[in-house]
DNA sequence: AAATTTCTAGTTTTT
DNA sequence: CTAGAAATTT
């Protein structure tokens, strides 16, 4: 009965589970479901799909679930391998890119792509624009790759191909070019990019009315997950294929969970605006979970208090029925050294009170704020687990290998060619290369097939090399994926080369963990014996049936470059920036670095709706925690090897101090009468202790009530560490000046020592600027 | 082809 | 400052 399905959901949560899927006459209805953090949306979703199918109202092959990462769409897959006792294996539940790929290997032909086709990932993709350029002899100082990469895969987000581009602007428009250029480059090699996946299969749709009508018929249900991060492709792609484009007469019932609050991706063409082009074209029901279940009281006040500033929301305020908790505590420190001091004593602390290390979270805005957090962390000998950087599939060595086995499947790929041509080294240098493109673009064919029609001694070696990967794909062909990757490390010489190699002994290891990924794979996808069976048999429409195992393998390490160097089982601190942290959950969060300039970034400030988003960030951030919640900031920090002095961050400011407790003093300082908000100046005294007899009240303290001008400072009896750098400047930051030309203004950073020595202002009238000390004439204003 | 020096650009990230 | 790329030397 699924009544018990039903039985752990509040009414809230119920209520979206069992929305009907359509009206009494027979027709869809859809569903945005606006799921603020902790609310338990990844349930809501997956109950969802469970009563639709329990109820009968759907069959799994109905079903279509579309996530962002492929975490979430293996949670998605165990919890729903839980609740239901079907097998799970035959319905789609992946990410956007996964699905896209089945749906293209299923169809490539009417795709126009080979059987064998190769996904490149953003490396490989800036790789094949460095190799494109340089063929048509594009100047990459006026043409640099990264902009033409970032140019390409922004119009292919928007669904636009070359030729849809042109805005009579000419280096737009050569842009445009280049990107038609690297098309049928992609196109002549057989691989495709991540944007391509997308639109390639949205075209597939667009064009061929037998397929999309399939598809049509068959996902009578499709569920999205993260729908504030979908770009407009992504929304195009999902109205084409649920058949509310054109308003068709029957189309699929569409459910849409998301949280506008969250939509932290917009520099990467995620477009929150898709939530309100939904709700006026599907016209959806609407239901709003509130409800949070992960934090204490404080802290979801004080999200939902700075959350509050944004405008253009679609509204939404988290509540819980825990207590209040404690309060968010926030700690100045006098620089960056001292802040992660202080955070090794807080977090000693919280582990002396019984909170396990894994449980404790440090998060930052950017990556290179993680170094002194590090330095400390491994000086006090905790253990600690940062999260980003190089994952498994993108380690170089990784790479070479999966470049062998790729030139195996597809010797088109040019990509892959390139890379492992000459690595490890046998003789062919630049120079064959060189001819060799000259060979390969005259006879438009690929640089494998023309590496057997060159001559000389460069015509030998390539041939050896060609002789090779034949050999190698020859060898292999009745192998198990894992031989054939084993037997590629091997003859390919990686192997050889690392073993000789000074500290080549990691990369080694990684090859033979190559060796075991593929193993795993064969063992989870049910590769080879009896998988097949076991699926559901209305799966051979598409799928993964037709495609090889290393086809597969290679798809899969495309698209899933793996764990960031996963230190699993050991009970460590995690590290992580902001954006990595949203989805996850810990006891207790430190927000670090609340700095303007850093947090909120300065290079956000000045973009259109940049501020907005860093808010969301900070929200993200902030309901993270579960009991408690620390914010510290710092007045000078060590950036680009010059020490910056920083306000402390505006978000600070937008927080209700009810909820609050300041673990240093803090001072309220006068506001400019209007422009931008913020602006306080801080004391710059600070207690050592963390005790909370030490603890002042940002109202309250004695400190707070106390004025202090600006220059006081300087002067003041306030304890000497507090600010060892400051003296330097005849100013600090946050006073007032005056400037002959540019009129009253405050100062905002100073930097550089000396003759070096500069302020950034921020004029009333002028707006920010930066001045040389030993020239500008300024004066203090009392 | 490997080792060394010089230059340069430094948000956020998943697929 | 400092990682990574590019240029230059050996």
């Amino acid at each position: 009965m699924y009544s018990d399905l039903l039985a752990n959901l509040n009414p809230e949560q119920c209520e979206a589970v069992t929305l009907p899927p359509s009206d009494e006459k027979g027709r869809s209805r859809s569903a945005l479901i606006l799921a603020g953090a902790g609310s338990g949306k990844t349930r809501v979703l997956t109950t969802r799909i469970a009563w639709l199918i329990q109820t009968g109202q759907a069959s799994p092959i109905s079903v279509l679930a579309v996530t962002f990462t492929n975490k979430a769409a293996k949670e998605m897959m165990i919890r729903l391998a839980a609740i239901l006792p079907i097998n799970t294996r035959g319905m789609w539940i992946g990410t956007f890119h996964g699905l896209c790929n089945r749906l293209l290997r299923a169809h490539h032909r009417d795709a126009g792509l080979p059987s064998t086709f190769q996904i490149l990932d953003t490396q490989d993709q800036l790789s094949a624009i460095k190799r494109l350029l340089k063929g048509l002899k594009v100047d990459d100082e006026k043409y640099p790759p990264k902009q033409l990469q970032y140019f390409i895969a922004h119009a292919k987000e928007r669904g636009m191909r070359a030729k849809d581009l042109h805005s009579g602007d000419a280096f737009q428009d050569r842009l445009a070019e280049l990107y038609a250029a690297y098309d049928e480059q992609c196109q002549r090699e057989g691989v495709v990019d991540f944007a391509e996946l997308l639109l390639r299969s949205y075209e597939l749709l667009q064009h061929h009315e037998p397929i999309r009508t399939h598809y049509q018929e068959r996902f009578r249900h499709i569920l999205i997950d993260e729908f504030q991060d979908t770009n407009a492709l992504q929304y195009a792609w999902l109205k084409l294929l649920s058949g509310h484009e054109g308003g068709r007469a029957s189309a699929s019932s569409v459910f849409a969970v998301g949280d506008d609050d969250q939509s932290i991706y917009a520099f990467r063409g995620a477009d929150v605006e898709n939530m309100r082009l939904y709700e006026n074209q599907f016209h959806p029901f609407m239901v709003k979970l509130e409800q949070n279940y992960r934090s204490h009281g404080n802290i979801l006040d004080v999200a939902n208090h700075l959350i509050a500033n944004n405008t253009a929301r679609l509204g939404k305020n988290l509540r819980t029925d825990a207590g209040h908790g404690e309060p968010v505590r926030i700690y100045e420190a006098a620089s960056d050294g001292m802040e992660a001091a202080w955070l090794i004593d807080e977090i000693k602390g919280l582990i002396n009170g019984g909170i396990s290390r894994s449980e404790i979270a440090l998060l930052y805005r950017s990556n290179a704020q993680s170094r002194i957090i590090e330095h400390n962390l491994f000086s006090a000998g905790l253990p600690y687990r940062v999260y980003g950087g190089l994952r498994f599939f993108e380690r170089a060595e990784v790479k070479h290998a999966l470049a062998y086995l790729r030139l195996l499947e597809n010797p088109n790929d040019d990509t892959s060619f390139s890379r492992v041509v000459n690595f490890p080294t046998r003789g062919i240098g630049a120079r064959s290369i060189e001819a060799l493109q000259d060979a390969a673009q005259l006879q438009q064919c690929s640089l494998y097939s023309a590496a057997s029609s060159l001559e000389g001694k460069a015509g030998a070696a390539l041939g050896g090399f060609v002789r090779l990967v034949d050999h190698m794909r020859e060898a292999t062909r009745h192998n198990t994926l894992p031989e054939t990757v084993e037997f590629v490390i091997q003859h390919s010489g990686l192997i050889q080369h690392y073993l000789s190699e000074r500290e080549g002994q990691d990369r080694v290891e990684n090859l033979q963990e190559l060796i075991n990924a593929a193993t795993a794979f064969i063992a989870e996808e049910g590769f080879g014996q009896n998988a097949k069976a076991a699926s559901l048999p209305s799966e051979n429409d598409a799928g993964t049936l037709e495609m090889s195992p290393l086809a597969a393998f290679l798809a899969h390490a495309s698209l899933e470059a793996g764990d960031n160097q996963a230190q699993a089982g050991q009970d460590a601190i995690q590290l992580m920036t902001v954006h990595s942290a949203k989805g996850l959950e810990f006891t207790a969060v430190f927000i670090t670095g609340l700095e303007e300039g850093l947090f909120p970034h300065e290079n956000s400030v000045n973009e259109s709706n940049g501020l907005e988003e860093e808010r969301r960030l900070m929200y993200v951030a902030i309901t993270r925690a579960k009991e408690r919640l620390y914010l510290s900031h710092t007045q000078s920090r060590m950036l680009h090897g010059q020490v910056r002095y920083n306000m402390p961050s505006r978000f600070l400011e937008e927080l209700p101090t009810a909820c609050l407790k300041w673990l240093t003093p803090k001072m309220k300082d006068a506001r400019w009468g209007g422009g931008r908000s913020g602006g306080s100046t801080w004391k710059s005294g600070y207690s050592h202790d963390s005790d909370d007899s030490q603890v002042f009240d940002y109202e309250d303290s004695p400190a707070a009530r106390k004025p202090r001008l600006a220059h006081s400072a300087l002067s003041s009896n306030i304890p000497r560490m507090a600010a060892p750098a400051r003296d330097i400047y005849p100013f600090r930051v946050g006073q007032d000046v005056f400037h002959t030309k540019f009129g009253e203004g405050r100062i905002t950073a100073l930097e550089g020592l000396e003759a070096d020595a500069r302020a950034q202002i921020n004029f009333k009238r002028h707006g920010v600027k930066w001045l040389q000390l030993s020239i500008a004439k300024l004066a203090a204003i009392d």
